[in-house]
DNA sequence: ATAAGCGTACTGACCAGTCAGTACTGCGAG
DNA sequence: CTCGCAGTACTGACTGGTCAGTACGCTTAT
């Protein structure tokens, strides 16, 4: 929200990197704030000094990474301009940004669900947010006839769930390498669309 | 684990009924041992006597429906010959199975998941056991012509992310409706791995 | 009698969040 | 220039509510 302009950046900072390391690792309920605490080597006060609380903390982590991915995914559409392209090329910029940041996935796809309520409809805002990305795109394909015309809500949806899935079963074991995903991964989903290379 | 062979069989399942609803609804930490003792007209201490702690209910629960649907699938493709009606006999069956039982699918899928470590081992276990039995038949299917030559193991792990999110998608909204799903989706997935009916 | 099945009242560990206080910096008035 | 004052950043011992799990006792069936 409001940007740090004095420059205690450092504290606050260092908070957010032990918050994600702890968080991505154990989940939101096994992480103690006191762990976060010991980590940080910060002490308590100052974490509730710059964060209400310890689900507005978790909250700002995910928020942080899903803004990052939503750049790239942006700045590699803008670069591209036939639809097919773009598709192709928001797709690689979210795996490159999921692959070089693995903590951060691991929170935003593991971490961040099946915790109540409050966080459910946060990762609901999130992955809406993506597939209407997806969509968005898939439709000016169908419309401009480089795919066939198929359902994109439920393909975006797919799309989405196909790309979380293969994201997580990497984080967790670090196999298939980021190279075989963007191999298979990217004409598989294209061919899903009736996308013919 | 072990079948219940004395006639206490109401007690139990009422307590199973009451733990699938404030799970599914609430997820595993918001929901509180008093609350599934208040829903199910039972007592703590008789929780305690069938089962030894709220972890184990709730695993009871996932390995339960993750029982049924893997059985469900297995029914169905004992019933085709035909590779590739065999995959798709189970994507129906599965697809049949998640619609039919709402609540089940919504623990399974969402409340599952960001629990701990003890959990996300499960978690990974159940997903892994329908990922390798998506991609058996998927081997299949490519053996024997009818598909094209692709990586089966990031098919059927997208595959799985593709239903997944579809499903969890549905659980929430209620959208898109079932008939819907399996008219788009099956199409789309035997698309991704080069069919063409 | 004796044990499986269940009820009730209780415990105590745990941990998010609080708060009174410290350290330091900058600033305007006398 | 210096003293009082105020604002900001931070500390860490403490608390109080919560809730999983337990102790123990009463039944009913065999």
């Amino acid at each position: 929200m409001n940007e740090q302009v004095t420059e205690s950046k450092s504290t606050r900072e260092r908070i957010l990197d032990a918050a994600m390391g702890l968080f991505s690792a154990k989940g939101f309920h096994d992480t103690k704030l006191d762990e976060i605490v010991a980590q940080a080597s910060v002490s308590k006060g100052s974490i509730y000094f710059h964060f209400p609380n310890k689900e507005k903390l978790f909250i700002a982590l995910v928020d942080q990474f899903a803004d990052l991915i939503e750049r790239r995914a942006k700045e590699a559409i803008a670069g591209e301009t036939d639809s097919i392209r773009r598709v192709q090329a928001a797709l690689e910029a979210v795996l490159e940004t999921f692959s070089k940041y693995r903590r951060p996935a691991k929170l935003l796809l593991v971490q961040a669900v099946g915790l109540g309520a409050v966080f459910e409809r946060k990762r609901i805002e999130v992955n809406d947010r993506f597939v209407l990305l997806i969509q968005t795109y898939l439709d000016e394909a169908v419309a401009d006839g480089s795919i066939s015309p198929v359902n994109t809500h439920i393909a975006s949806h797919a799309w989405m769930g196909a790309i979380y899935n293969i994201v997580i079963q990497w984080v967790h074991t670090g196999e298939p390498a980021k190279d075989d995903i963007m191999e298979a991964l990217l004409p598989l989903l294209l061919k899903s669309v009736g996308y013919r290379e």
